[in-house]
Parts: structure tokens; C-alpha cells; sequence
DNA sequence: CTCTATATTTGGTCTGACCAATTTGGTCCG
DNA sequence: CGGACCAAATTGGTCAGACCAAATATAGAG
């Protein structure tokens, strides 16, 4: 997925699903960069641009005399995106996880973006809007727009600390959900309630209402995806993440 | 900060600080890697292993013919930390959107795990409720309690996602607060107020009390942390992170 | 069995080299 | 003069072999 063909990133993605697996145990001795250059028929060097990219991660911990595997539940971010990639069928609680958090962060900055809009920037969400409504038909054409449509209330929300959290959350799930070609089989009515809610409150300036209605749109996005993934997944992951 | 006194990683952290700080535009040139390597005294392999890093944060990224600087706004969720040090004041405008985004991930932490906890859970989290209105004349003491309290909360919640994202933002931010000796002068009625609160929704298992009581505590914190970083800051940075 | 001194392993760095893709610069043609 | 085209220089990606210092493992002494 993110291999950017070259070998070291390659190396990196192998090792990384590796840990993600629970192949080593948290604490265990990683294997040294002259083993691991063997075993992937490469350079030290290559090895060691890899492991810096785990590292980074927060997966290992470098140290002269040896590198150590650190816990899943201590590692960054980043690592959301492989963690979901992992089998073929994305593991239902996490998926739910992620759609729970997305929902609180994209609520909060309905809010501050309605409540924080220029007259101007009133006036383009309105016309993002009405684009929405007008191909509420075809999800397919909804995609591009919704992006659109949040991507400017994330500009006038103007919170870097959310833009970078969605950021992540966005390239690595998103684009997961996308590749798979899954479609949240929502209810049409959903849809429509929540772009009207919308510009109600646009028109009132109530960033309140704004935030209700994602969070509430989003619940009903929880239910349908959660039904629809534990219909298609049989052998589904269940590894426990305990401890610090 | 998180230099590793490795050479790469002083490496990193510099061209790090430099990108943050704009000195170069989004979508210039880099610096190749053997004037780099020139320029620290320092080999290519050094150089390009904090390259891996820079790539890995979404500052840069590396192509054959040259790597390209990236938009700040397309970065990962860790740059925070450093971006909160670049200045010796940190820029009030950034704090408070963290205070934000802090405060609705943990109250829907809190909100989750007051639902989800089982009978001994319930127990153990009035048991450290306890333990903190027994020191809470002492802010110093309630630290490490409140840190305790919370991990259990995040626990018991049990929402990966979330744990991931106050991996990041509570590595880079409480932690750079902490080093700052930074100490938010709540009022003492506040959080005796919210100490109260949270432990009437654990008898009552009343996750959505325990949320709002989370929220308001964390409004008045913003309120108190804003006046007083506005105080204390004449040099403050108001740089503009625009674009996608 | 414990503790210490030695040998080995391991990460961190350097040098120098080669390849392939990109970029750059100049040349030629319209 | 301007645009298309081609060759040379630049740049990232990789490899090999070497050295050092810190950490670990091992053997020996008590």
C-alpha cells in the first residue's frame, strides 16, 4: 500500500505487519540489521532506512547492543492505516473505533467552521450545498463533493491539531475503505435530513445544530457499516491490545 | 527534544525545526542529500537516514531527481510536539485548538468507559476518585493520579484509536507542558466540582454526566491556560498554515 | 553459585562506488 | 524568436567493506 517500490520500503512494510501481526512480543529482541540484511538478500543500509521508518512508528526502539519490539498500544498514529490492512476483511470493532472518533472531530469542527464563517464563507458552504443536494442520487458523485464540503470547514475551522489528526485518520482509512470498493449502504432519507439540517444551520449561524446533526449522521453511518461488515466477515481478528 | 544524540537524528531535528518554520515553501526543492551531507559533516547514509525520518513525518517527500518540501498541513499528527517548541513561548492560538481536541477525545473517552465498565472497574475508578480529592490541595501530587485515573478510563473505553491519538498528543504536548513547569491555576472549586460530578455518574453509570462534566472542566482550563499564555508571551508567532 | 574480566555481537557512522530516473542545459529546427 | 528534442550533469537508491563504541554474552576466578 504505501511501498514506494523501493526496497527499504518494502523491507519497512514486511517488518511493520510483522509486529502488527504479534509476531514478537512486546519487549522481545528484534533481529540485528546483519541478519535482516541477509534475510531480505540487501544492504545493511537499506535495512537501517527501514527500521528508522519503524522506529518513527513507534514500533521498535533502537539502541546500540540491540533493537527492542514495543507495544501496539504505545506506537503512532500511523499506524491506524496497516493495522486495518492487515486482512482481507478490516476488523469490525476497529473500524467502529475509528467511525466513533472520526464522528466526535468532524462534529467539532462543524461546529467551530459554522460558527467561525465569514459571510463569504457562509455563502460558498451554502453553494457546496446545494452541489451535494443536487447528486444525492449517485453516491459515486456525492464522494468528491463531501470531501469538498469538509475540507472547507476544515480550513474555516482553522484547527491544525484536528487537521493533522484527520489527516492521518483520513489517508489511512478512507483510502483503505475506498480501495476495497466499500459503499455505506445508507438510507437516502439520512443523507437528505442531514444536508438540510445543514443549511438550516448555516442560515441561523447555529454550529450547534451543525454538530448534532454530523453526530447524529454519523451514528446511523456506525450502525449500517457495522451491519455490513460483520455480514461479509467470517474470520475476523479478535487479538486483545492490554497493557501500557 | 527527541534527539537520540545519534548524528541522524540531530540531523533530523534540525531540517525538521527549518521546514516548520517555513524557511523553505511548500513544494520547493530540498537540499540533495550530498550537499546535505556536506553541510553537517556527515555522511550520506547519516543524511539520508533523517531524510527517512523528515519522509515519514510528511514534511518532504523523495523522489530519483530530487526531494520536494510538503505543506505543513499535510503533515502527521507528529510534528506537534515540535512545532509546540519551536518557540520558548508557545503559541497560545496552538494550545488552546490542542485544549479543544484534547477535551472532546477525552470526554468521549470518559463517557465510553463510565458505560462500559464492568462492576470491579466501577470500584477501582471511585476508588481513585477517592484518591484524588484526598490530594486535591496539592496540584503537584494529583498529577500522577489524574495520569493514573485517565490511562484506566482509556482502558476500559477500550477504543484503539483514540489510544493512539493521545499516544501522540499527550507525548508532544502534556509532556513539553510539563518540561516548561507550566502549571494551570484552576480554581480549586473547578476541579472539586468535577471530582464530585464524575463520581455521582459512576454510581449512576451515567456516562453522558461524566462527558459534560469532562467538557466543562476542560472549557474553564482553556479559559485559565489561554489568559495565562497570553500573559506571559509578548513574541508570539501567528504564522498562517493555508492551503491543502 | 556469584561476580568479574574478556570476547563477541550490535548499532552508528564513514568512504567510495554504481545504477537508473530525473532534471538541466544547450542545440537544432520551424 | 519560440518550441521541441537530445545529451550531460544531478540526484536518489543501493551496495560493499570497514571501523568504533556501547551493550551483551561468555568464560573464568573466587
Amino acid at each position: 500500500m504505501s511501498s514506494n517500490n523501493t526496497i527499504s520500503h518494502e523491507i519497512a512494510d514486511i517488518l511493520r505487519d510483522e509486529i502488527l501481526r504479534q509476531r514478537y512480543r512486546s519487549g522481545d529482541r528484534f533481529p540485528s540489521e546483519r541478519d535482516l540484511a541477509a534475510r531480505f538478500d540487501a544492504s545493511r543500509g537499506a535495512v537501517r532506512e527501514a527500521l528508522s521508518q519503524l522506529e518513527q512508528l513507534g514500533l521498535i526502539h533502537t539502541q546500540p547492543g540491540g533493537a527492542r519490539v514495543q507495544s501496539v498500544n504505545s506506537a503512532s498514529l500511523a499506524v491506524l492505516g496497516p493495522l486495518l490492512a492487515l486482512d482481507d476483511h478490516p476488523d469490525p470493532l476497529l473500524v467502529d473505533q475509528f467511525l466513533q472518533t472520526f464522528s466526535v472531530l468532524t462534529s467539532m469542527t462543524v461546529k467551530n467552521a459554522v460558527n467561525a464563517a465569514s459571510p463569504e464563507q457562509l455563502t460558498q458552504l451554502k453553494q457546496l450545498l446545494v452541489e451535494l443536494a443536487n447528486h444525492s442520487d449517485d453516491i459515486e458523485a456525492m464522494q468528491p463533493r463531501w470531501r469538498e464540503f469538509l475540507e472547507a470547514m476544515s480550513t474555516i475551522a482553522d484547527n491544525l491539531v484536528v487537521r493533522l489528526i484527520r489527516n492521518d485518520l483520513k489517508a489511512q482509512f478512507v483510502d483503505q475503505m475506498m480501495k476495497r470498493g466499500f459503499q455505506p449502504d445508507l438510507k437516502k432519507g439520512s443523507t437528505d435530513r442531514l444536508l438540510t439540517t445543514l443549511g438550516v444551520s448555516l442560515s441561523k449561524r447555529d454550529g450547534e445544530l451543525a454538530s448534532k446533526a454530523m453526530q447524529n449522521y454519523f451514528e446511523e453511518l456506525r450502525g449500517t457499516v457495522g451491519k455490513a461488515l460483520r455480514f461479509n466477515s467470517e474470520g475476523h481478528r479478535s487479538e486483545q491490545f492490554s497493557g501500557a
